[in-house]
RNA sequence: GCGGAUGUGGCGGAAUUGGCAGACGCACCAGACUUAGGAUCUGGCGGUUUAUCCGUGGGGGUUCGAGUCCCUUCAUCCGCACCA
């Protein structure tokens, strides 16, 4: 047989048989155990990109491998299809968010399923598709119904440039991730969800989530920042308000020589009514106000602070201390308000220093200083108390439990813990987006939408403005609503929420995406739920992922789950670089997955990127590197087709057969390669090395046939092997030459190969000596040598023999099967 | 500043439990076939003074033996960054 590899022939052949035979659809079957596989789904920007087809690529095999093994595999995709890049089209272009959302779904679409991946395509979904958002919109009534839904004002990101809020994650840096100006704080009032009451959980679990990377999970113990210690209230001297501070130091308490307040603090301007400081307050105040956060709290900005006038007591010691207030206390963290000790504490140091405050010593380390003249930095190591009254001579440790046993039981204050992480503010000023089910009635307040009338239908005869701002809010038979309560004339919310909202239950909704009902049937997500294998970009390490664990648990206390973590192992894929730096159109080094599957197919593209580098790591794209891997498989091509018609009806050799040298190396070489793969997999995910495996034993095949005989019980053991265990790479060009060597059923639907033991015993084995530890020459022995044997071969081995004959040995080492290392002197 | 990761040929990367450093691929070199080669095949390919010695960012240590373990140091990347 010699016909050429045509790869777009082959490809398309098959993608349309899979297609029109249903290939990839699956149902709940409780006699198989279930995997459920899944890529981040993406947002429907217009063009798939070489991170997206590594994402699918990696998650195509761990599927097929899945399958091949015998589980019942779910490995669904869909859309993040809300987001601003539609409405900012629809602003700039004028087309319909809808339309060009679809219009991308639609492109995208046709290159994933160029690409080969095995997904059951009926159960697609895309959030922004009103059967979607109509549960998403049910998440939020629910999450309201529970008190975690809630309103409050609060200040946001405004982009002077683009006319519009941003979400946290578009400011990078302090600026508009798109325009760059510089992001302002704005007041506004918002919709939050109330994660914090989950924050001890989300920080617990991360115990469970053995099969994520340390990174991630330490990068979400760092944004939960929880921290113990203590709260308590320091008195204004004339006016008598309490203002609270909180400490993780209480050990420190009787060091305090000033407080200092945020800025934004309510009590400032009370507080400094009527002194002399009064201006001055009010005109740092302002400053502050226009200064964006990042350069405010940096910390490279010197710290500034005014006094305010006003005195606070001490509750612990009864001392008078001034209230200054500064830029480097922060309103959103604690209290906004601290005690300050600068002996103990760095930050209070400089700025005691900076503005002539008095430092007091209340701990005394080994080492450390014990006046305030000597220090030159703030001392923040163990020791014991001193200056502190009845508590001198307790340790840090100790001091920090006493004195807050001491608080307690004086009313003073309490132990308490402290999180930095934020309720999550979901409204958006947008179109594109889930409408919040609320109705805002004169009568009766904030009144939700009733279940049965979800969903609240985004309306789509809408005029863009070019300000940015929603159009929904000019829309009337969208807000112009009567009250579900009253019936009276009522006003719909027009924000609508942020997209992490729906990417936060999505892949519950994959379990059952046709019910029409609830967002997911119980049954279909107790079989599936949770993911076993999540797979996607480290971006998401703590946006996405917290969010969706967070929703997790609340479906979870509410009866919707079973689980309480929503995925199982969690795999942070690496970039895809060109020329060492990431894919993007300003630096014009993009390869577009288009043209690479034009020119050389999906079955190369996928190998390479597989091949490439560990999936984890950074990739850096070669066109040689893709040409390599085209090669190959023309070669795997070649190698099977000249033997097509030799091998469809030839046996396998049975386990009883008798080979010669030659064909035993090619017989253990298929078992050991079908173990190396299995294990590259199913272990470590280390697809790189198992394609290099499937290579070496490819490379084998094409020695042995290129030799003297030719046992072809051996050669079809071989290429049923490789074609087996490249068919998760490579599916396309594995079927059609698994159909060309005589097999009527597809290749996807055979089990995954078993390495035979038996094949793996070799008759000799090769022993490294070792003289010193250095390698000086090798022997072939028996594998069930005995040691006394061994070692009396090896040195009675000419070569060592001479090379240790004027020397005394000393000892001889032995590590079975491996290598003898004699020492000498 | 804190936390994490990574440093191996000309390049991407292997080395899984302390046991042959450089698998596999790219690039390169030589040869074969050929009217031709950016096709294919064969061979070579860390350095070197080539039966030697050196070599996994640098320095030190443990060990019969270290890319792998320990100490120390440097560089690059990523995350967080006045968190009271």
């Amino acid at each position: 047989m010699d016909i050429r590899y045509d790869f777009k022939a082959i490809e398309a052949k098959w993608q349309k048989y899979w297609e029109e035979n249903n290939f990839y659809q699956v149902k709940e079957d409780s006699q198989k155990p279930k995997y459920y596989n899944l890529e981040m789904f993406p947002y429907p920007s217009g063009n798939l990109h070489m991170g997206h087809v590594r994402n699918y690529a990696i998650g195509d095999v761990v599927a097929r491998f899945k399958t091949m093994k015998g589980y019942n595999v779910l490995h669904p995709m869909g859309w993040d299809a809300f987001g601003l890049p539609a409405e900012n089209a629809a602003i700039k272009h004028g087309h319909h968010p809808a339309k060009w959302t679809y219009d991308n779904i639609a492109n995208m679409k046709r290159q994933l399923k160029s690409l080969g991946i095995s997904y059951d395509w009926t159960r697609e979904i895309a959030t922004c598709k009103p059967d979607y958002y109509k549960f998403t919109q049910w998440m939020f009534l629910k999450l309201y119904e529970h008190g975690l839904a809630y309103k409050k004002y609060s200040a946001v990101n405004w982009c002077p440039s683009c006319q519009t809020v941003l979400a946290n994650e578009q400011v990078v840096e302090g600026k508009c991730e798109r325009c760059e100006a510089t992001v302002e704080k704005k007041q506004l009032e918002q919709w939050f969800f109330k994660i914090t009451a989950y924050a001890q959980r989300l920080l617990d679990d991360l115990e469970l989530l053995s099969g994520w990377p340390e990174k991630v999970k330490t990068m979400q113990r760092n944004w939960i920042g929880r921290s113990e210690g203590c709260q308590f209230s320091m008195q204004v001297e004339e006016t008598g308000d309490e203002i609270p501070v909180f400490t993780t130091r209480p050990d420190t308490v009787f060091g305090v020589t000033y407080m200092v307040l945020a800025p934004e603090h309510p009590l400032v301007e009370k507080i400094s009514q009527g002194k002399p400081q009064e201006k001055e307050v009010k005109a740092f105040v302002e400053r502050m106000k226009y200064l964006n956060e990042i350069t405010r709290t940096s910390n490279e900005t010197e710290k500034e602070g005014v006094f305010t006038g006003a005195y606070a007591i001490n509750p612990m010691n009864g001392e008078k201390v001034p209230i200054w207030i500064a830029n480097y206390v922060l309103m959103e963290y604690g209290t906004g308000a601290i005690m300050a000790v600068p002996a103990h504490d760095q930050r209070d140091f400089e700025f005691a220093r900076k503005y002539n405050l008095p430092i007091k010593v209340v701990i005394k380390g080994e080492d450390s200083p014990a006046t305030a003249e000597e220090m030159t930095a703030a001392y923040t190591g163990d020791g014991v108390m001193i200056n502190s009254g009845s508590f001198d001579g307790l340790t840090v440790e100790e001091g920090k439990k006493a004195v807050i046993a001491y608080m307690e039981e004086k009313g003073i204050g309490k132990g308490t813990v402290n999180y930095r992480l934020r309720d999550w503010l979901i409204s958006r000023q947008r179109y594109w987006g889930a409408p919040i089910p609320i109705i805002y009635c004169e009568n009766c307040d904030i009144v939700p939408v009733p279940e049965k009338d979800l969903p609240v239908l985004l309306p789509e005869n809408v005029e863009f403005k070019p300000n940015g701002e929603s159009p929904l809010k000019y829309v009337e038979e969208f807000y112009k609503t009567t009250c579900p309560n009253c019936g009276r004339e009522a006003r719909r919310e027009t924000d609508t929420m942020d997209t992490f909202v729906c990417s936060s239950w999505y892949f519950n909704r994959y379990c059952s995406p046709h019910e029409t009902e609830v967002p997911f049937d119980k049954k279909a997500v107790d079989y599936w739920m949770p993911v076993d294998q999540y797979i996607g970009g480290v971006e998401h390490a703590i946006l996405h992922l917290m969010y969706a664990r967070f929703f997790t648990k609340f479906l979870y206390d509410i009866g919707m789950l079973s689980c309480v973590e929503p995925f199982t192992n969690l795999l942070t894929q690496g970039m895809v670089l060109k020329d060492g730096s990431k894919m993007s159109k300003s630096k014009g080094n993009v390869v577009s997955p288009e043209e690479i599957i034009n020119k050389y197919g999906a079955d190369t593209a996928r190998l390479f990127i597989l091949f490439a580098s560990p999936p984890e790591k950074d990739l850096e794209w070669s066109d040689q590197g893709v040409e390599g891997c085209y090669r190959f498989l023309n070669r795997v091509w070649r190698t099977v087709t000249s033997y097509a018609d030799k091998i469809a009806s030839v046996d396998l050799p049975d386990k009883s057969e008798v080979f010669d040298r030659e064909a035993k190396k090619l017989h253990y070489k298929t078992h050991a390669t079908i173990k190396k793969v299995t294990e590259d997999i199913e272990e470590r995910f280390n697809f790189n090395t198992a394609v290099s495996a499937i290579m070496e034993l490819s490379n084998t095949l094409n020695d042995y046939a290129h030799g003297e005989t030719q046992n072809l019980k051996v050669i079809k053991e071989a290429i049923n092997a490789m074609l087996l265990l490249l068919s998760p790479f490579c599916p396309h060009i594995c079927e059609e030459l698994w159909h060309l060597i005589g097999n009527q059923n597809s290749i996807h639907l055979e089990r995954w190969p078993e390495y035979d033991p038996e094949a793996l015993i070799q008759e000799e084995i090769e022993i490294v000596i070792q003289i010193n530890g250095k390698v000086r020459d090798k022997i072939n022995v028996a594998p069930d040598i005995g040691e006394e044997e061994l070692k009396q071969k090896v040195t009675e081995h000419p070569r060592i023999k001479e090379l240790t004959k004027d020397k005394k040995i000393v000892k001889i080492i032995v590590v079975p099967q491996k290598l003898v290392n004699i020492v000498v002197k």
